[in-house]
DNA sequence: GCCAACGTTGGC
DNA sequence: GCCAACGTTGGC
């Protein structure tokens, strides 16, 4: 693995190269994510512990992890739980999408530390979707693990760094869940 | 705390 | 449309 990787001049998202994720899908199709959080702030735990193990996923404020959240997702997928700036910081768990792309009030609302004025409720520029807890990992599978793992060489989450929402592939998922000791 | 790797903003 | 300055994420 080379010690400082080249990222790709354009932003992929930005690009279609991650198209296939967008792509029409074959009939109950079911696709799969990764979401950060920073456990301090909201961690698989606290998911665990909201109501109906269910929260809206707001203050996104990226517009290619928007794309994801408005276009990407769709209900019945899942995600992994990435707790970010942790020690280690780790997958942790798996949740499922419950509710499709819908505008974030969070932006609308001037006293809320994400406030966008540019975004209205008649276009919204920005979009969460719900998310419910499904099993947390035995084991937690951590950053230098990831790293470590050739199978998982091509992660999203390595490949493009600061993008709160990313794809994972097929593949990746079955390995990381066999890896945290939870089913597919 | 530092800083790489971005995305965004605004001057021109 | 270019690009420098700035802000943010998140690993280390």
């Amino acid at each position: 693995m080379p010690a400082k990787k080249k990222i790709p001049k354009s932003a992929p998202y930005e690009k279609g190269a991650w198209a296939h994720v967008f792509a029409p899908r074959s009939k109950g199709e079911r696709r799969y994510w990764l979401i950060k959080s920073e456990p301090d702030v909201f961690s698989y735990d606290d998911l665990v512990a909201a109501p109906r193990q269910t929260t809206c996923w707001d203050s996104v404020r990226n517009s290619g992890a928007r794309n994801f959240l408005r276009d990407g997702m769709k209900k019945g997928d899942r995600a992994f739980y990435y707790h970010s700036n942790a020690e280690p910081s780790a997958i942790v768990g798996v949740c499922e999408i419950v509710k499709e792309g819908y505008p974030d009030h969070t932006a609308f609302d001037a006293s809320h530390d994400y406030f966008d004025p540019d975004s209205d409720p008649s276009h919204p520029t920005w979009f969460m979707v719900d998310v419910k807890a499904v099993a947390k990992f035995k084991t937690p599978v951590t950053l230098p693990d990831i790293k470590a793992d050739p199978a998982l060489a091509n992660m999203a989450l390595i490949k493009v760094s600061r993008l709160s929402v990313v794809p994972v592939s097929a593949a990746e998922w079955a390995h990381i869940c066999a890896l945290g000791g939870v089913t597919p």
